[in-house]
DNA sequence: TTTCTGACTCGAA
DNA sequence: CTTCGAGCCAGAA
């Protein structure tokens, strides 16, 4: 795997989230090795608008959907999710640990 | 080079 | 419940 930037990085793991599943910040960061620079991962999700990164898929440590306001309307992050399967109330992940996918355990395995 | 920022995370009060 | 501090790191100005 040719490492180019941290970006492209991000949105390879990002890209290979199944669908109905969920990730964060963190398990990406800690995956790519940057530890705890799980901000980075956010920062990079910022710029993953225009590709095919489903960023609606990545989420906080808590479930909470906190970058949702970075998808325009206040509940289009929610409205994906639900359309996957995935049951969210109030900005929270229900069934979290559930629908949770860690990049170790598919891509680190 | 320094400074600032951020869709994070954890712990503490 | 809320608020705060500190750690963390890549990129832009």
């Amino acid at each position: 795997m040719v490492k180019t930037s941290f970006y492209e990085d991000v949105y390879d793991v990002a890209r290979q989230i199944p669908q109905g599943h969920v990730t964060s910040y963190g398990a990406i960061a800690r995956f790519l090795g940057t530890g705890g620079s799980a901000r980075m991962v956010g920062w990079a999700m910022n710029q993953a608008h225009g590709k095919d990164v489903p960023a609606h898929r990545v989420v906080n440590s808590k479930g909470l959907l906190t970058g949702k306001h970075h998808f325009g309307n206040n509940n289009q992050m929610q409205q994906l999710l639900e359309k996957e399967g995935i049951s969210v109330i109030k900005d929270q992940i229900q069934n979290f640990n559930q629908v949770f996918w860690d990049p170790m355990l598919e891509l680190g395995l």
